[in-house]
DNA sequence: GATTACATGTAACATGTTACATGATTAC
DNA sequence: GTAATCATGTAACATGTTACATGTAATC
């Protein structure tokens, strides 16, 4: 079987395919800002990737110079916009979500109500970065000074997307607090039931999907 | 600086600490049915993460045998159960979603229509597939027969961020469908002033998080 | 009795992260 | 002119996945 060409790699393809020349500093960026909360990778990974595509004859590198300190430039080539084009006729990998505050809280027995209560915190911070970011960039499309403004229907989903990540991360901590307040004080009947309680709920505001 | 446990290790270690006995096949069930959504991991890696476990002397090993095949059980330490404490008064890692399906909505300039109308359903296959375990483990817990219903307190917290994060998926799905149906024939302009409004929508929706 | 699904791993490989090093630019 | 931050990587390491191998139980 053909070896997979792994998607990070496929990523940056698409950034390059979006305008002429990008430097490691602009496509860091770019993936900093748009792609982090959907595609995180660190930063230092694109430094590799895309010179891995350039070994491939998936993009030609470009040397300049800011004082004595070389900077390299990528842009892509017929090849590969190819790969790119070949890549979107595969299938896509399932969504993945990676969630160490709510492991916890699935060891809340384990755990200190304080420690519990970081966990939470922690859901809403994360929420909050996303937040963050999408306040400046819809902003910034909506008064048309975009860096991409001609991709302003395919970003307009993707905020969408990242909005009601966000959103529900929020509701579900707000949520979470105060389900967990009064355990230091209730019995383990009253939390039970309580909690059964809480199941029955979801599970009746969505008939069609859950009976 | 101390070397960080790595968290799967941590995982298994909190799943040994809920029960006595446990067998490697167990512990990738529990894993597969109950952590997958949030917490995913190859089940061939269990097998290592647990022996591992025994080595750092955070769990004990004990051969039982199936026929002529050997079977592995692990029981938790007491130093495990302190790695575990441990472990707990450290703070989570940030949240992380990897979703390639909207890599390919971000990319969709390059795609057919066919291709996008994947992606999407892509999304709303992911959202089915925990809907489909949360209908099983919810029915269980509400009639009181789940394999650890004293924990339905801390379960329920679990089912309710997954449901709310499938719940999320299909909205967008559905929304994302619609709003790209017409794109094969609308103008570059139509589009635009389309994709504005809906962010300017869920901005306007949100008041207090976004201006 | 053959086939399929369950159970139990191992080894090779791919991917990804952290820590570090260092030059350039900006803010003061 | 000095500290802080931006920019550009590299190397070492940790983690994770895929492919494979093989025994056991269920079923038809």
């Amino acid at each position: 079987m053909a070896k997979r060409t792994a998607t990070t790699a496929n990523a940056i393809l698409g950034l390059l395919a979006l305008r002429d020349e990008w430097s490691s500093w602009e496509l860091t960026q770019q993936l900093r800002r748009n792609m982090r909360f959907f595609w995180p990778r660190a930063e230092s990974q694109i430094y590799g990737e895309v010179k891995a595509l350039v070994g491939r004859g998936w993009a030609r590198s470009r040397q300049t110079f800011v004082g004595r300190r070389a900077r390299t430039s990528y842009t892509i080539t017929p090849a590969g916009r190819g790969a790119l084009t070949e890549w979107l006729a595969t299938p896509p990998k399932p969504t993945a979500l990676e969630c160490e505050p709510l492991l916890r809280v699935f060891l809340a027995d384990f755990a200190t109500p304080r420690q519990l209560q970081v966990a939470i915190d922690q859901v809403r911070a994360d929420a909050d970065a996303i937040l963050g970011v999408g306040r400046v960039v819809a902003a910034e499309y909506l008064a048309g000074t975009a860096p991409f403004q001609d991709q302003v229907h395919v970003r307009a989903l993707v905020f969408d997307f990242l909005s009601s990540h966000a959103l529900m991360l929020r509701e579900w901590a707000d949520r979470t607090e105060q389900a967990t307040a009064s355990w230091p004080r209730a019995a383990p009947r009253t939390r039970e039931r309580a909690a059964k309680a809480s199941i029955a709920a979801t599970r009746a505001r969505y008939p069609d999907l859950y009976m």
